[in-house]
DNA sequence: TGTTGTTAGTTACATTCTCAACTATTATCT
DNA sequence: AGATAATAGTTGAGAATGTAACTAACAACA
């Protein structure tokens, strides 16, 4: 059954952690250099700022990121004056969390210059060959754990 | 030019990590389980297993692994006794890295575990649509650091 | 031979991640 | 009401990573 000859570039999820890897680079250099961001700091800034006010585990379920790292991230964004925090008062276990207009600055450059970076890589594609790739990383996403052992 | 609902899902380095990471996870839980291994363990044990014998460098300028993370990966397994170094008599700069029995015992079983799980990967799709993904993430990869601004 | 530069690999430090334990608040069930 | 469980979010310890500085061995050239 096993053949011999398998290699790790025929490995997908090594091909798909290079890819990611090299994909982010570019992007990840201009939020770090220009805004000291960690990549989690961005995505919670681009929820915030996409979808609008929202508490932290409304982002850890739409983003998947652990609420830690969330939390983490929540409280760098604040201390920098980019969001805040404002609790619930029908469940103060919550807090939902608002940018300021800074943050919003901050947040539509980020968003504009992440355009960018994807128009680069869609440059890559035939217009085919993007969405087969899109459709495909959305189903491998979206199996989620699966793959039985 | 900038399109208000351009959304994180559209974002490609964004849906590479999320397949990368989605897909990863089922073989990263078996070798950690198993072997209490790391990521960069198991690339090395793997380039070791499948390519023969070679040093640390070298594995360095096969894998784009930093040298720092290939060192500590060798002590480890070096530790474990899954493999054995051997000075280069010509450049004792150089160390040959082999795997050892046990070593070799712990690449198969795991080589067939990666290719079992690429395999339940692989069945997420049809044949033309794998051939596509593959091909667009080699050149994604490729590309390296590129993508301007 | 001695100086300078390069390469292989390790070590140190600061940051980030993971995982488990913790506090505070609300929900449930008797 | 009172005990128990669940949820929101934070904190702390240990592992993993990234970056830079370091040691040791070789190369090249005066």
């Amino acid at each position: 059954m096993a053949k011999s000859d398998f290699d790790i570039g025929d490995f997908l999820p090594y091909a798909l952690n290079r890819a990611a890897e090299a994909s982010s680079r570019g992007f990840q250099r201009y939020y770090k250099a220009k805004y000291g961001m960690t990549r989690t700091e961005w995505r919670v800034l681009f929820h915030l700022g996409r979808h609008g006010a929202m508490t932290a585990s409304a982002i850890c379920r739409k983003s998947d990121i652990h609420k830690t790292k969330v939390s983490r991230a929540v409280a760098a964004l604040d201390k920098r004056r980019l969001l805040v925090r404002r609790p619930v008062e029908a469940d103060r276990r919550h807090e939902t969390l608002t940018l300021t207009n800074a943050g919003q600055t901050v947040y539509r450059d980020l968003a504009q210059a992440a355009q960018r970076f994807d128009a680069d890589l869609a440059d890559l594609f035939a217009p085919e060959e993007q969405a087969v790739l899109r459709r495909c990383l959305a189903r491998i996403a979206a199996q989620g754990d699966g793959a039985s052992g």
